[in-house]
DNA sequence: TTAAGTGCAAAAGCTTTGCGGGTAG
DNA sequence: CTACCCGCAAAGCTTTTGCACTTAA
């Protein structure tokens, strides 16, 4: 992510904090800076080994804690995907996914035309909508490739 | 799911088997019978729960590999969410999902505009897309309910 | 001051694997 | 016969929790 969308991301979570009452810590804050430079959808896994580079003495609790924490207060999202540990996006704007249901990754695509999709109205579920992703699911090329010469 | 449209499952497994030349066993018929059953989206413990209900001697592991296993042959698919543990789905034709981000609970949609969406191409990635999900992310009745009374 | 966060270590939850034996085709 | 599958038990990976201590506001 670019230096100043970062930044601007980084001064969205002072400005949630401050409004909600919440401890703005400095591991909060290396967590944060740490998944706004992986542009992928790490695991906390994968998280917790970049923020251990920078700073070795955060807690790998803490840093589970620290990543519901963003996701909850909206300046990171939780991924949805077909494996089976969480993984978190720090792109909150619409976008879409390819899923690959082989190896479980999530590659980021963008297409106007999916942005532009007729969202359903879901109020008589009392679900209340805030965004929404479309997800291409099948094969992607490593996975399709091992299957081809076996 | 109605008896009919089950048994078509059934049939399409066995014959699946015959072409790949995979052997029929009885321990995935119960599997594929009890995912058949449930409608939500369980996970592979959920499934294991419902199998030993019906047979006890199914072991854990079984269940796991045999999820895996029919998911790959495709009778039945892995549903995208946001949370910890894999969950499969049943239902292999195209519908939606509305996913609460609080509680990760999956929760089903048709919609025919959905349906309709434009699937781009996706063929220079060289990922090959077999299917698509539309995921409308957002907090669920009752989830909204618990944090309007705190 | 106080509500919230942190580190640690242990527990809990989810999934895979190695292996000896069994079975469908 | 020969892949492939099964049950078991152990290991491995992922996440949560209780508690004593610390810290942001």
């Amino acid at each position: 992510m670019n230096r100043q969308t970062k930044q601007a991301r980084i001064d969205e979570y002072r400005r949630l904090c401050r409004e909600q009452g919440l401890p703005l810590t400095e591991q909060r804050m290396v967590v944060l800076d740490v998944v706004l430079d992986l542009d992928d959808h790490p695991t906390a896994d994968q998280v917790l080994e970049a923020v251990a580079r920078r700073d070795p003495g955060v807690s790998r609790a803490t840093v589970y804690r620290a990543l519901e924490s963003l996701a909850r207060v909206g300046v990171i999202t939780k991924a949805c995907h077909p494996g089976k540990a969480v993984r978190y996006d720090s792109r909150t704007e619409t976008h879409h996914h390819l899923v690959c249901l082989r190896c479980d990754e999530v590659i980021d695509i963008t297409d106007e035309r999916l942005d532009a999709l007729p969202v359903p109205d879901t109020s008589a579920l009392g679900f209340e909508v805030s965004d929404f992703r479309v997800q291409l699911r099948g094969t992607c090329r490593r996975c399709r490739e091992l299957e081809e010469t076996p």
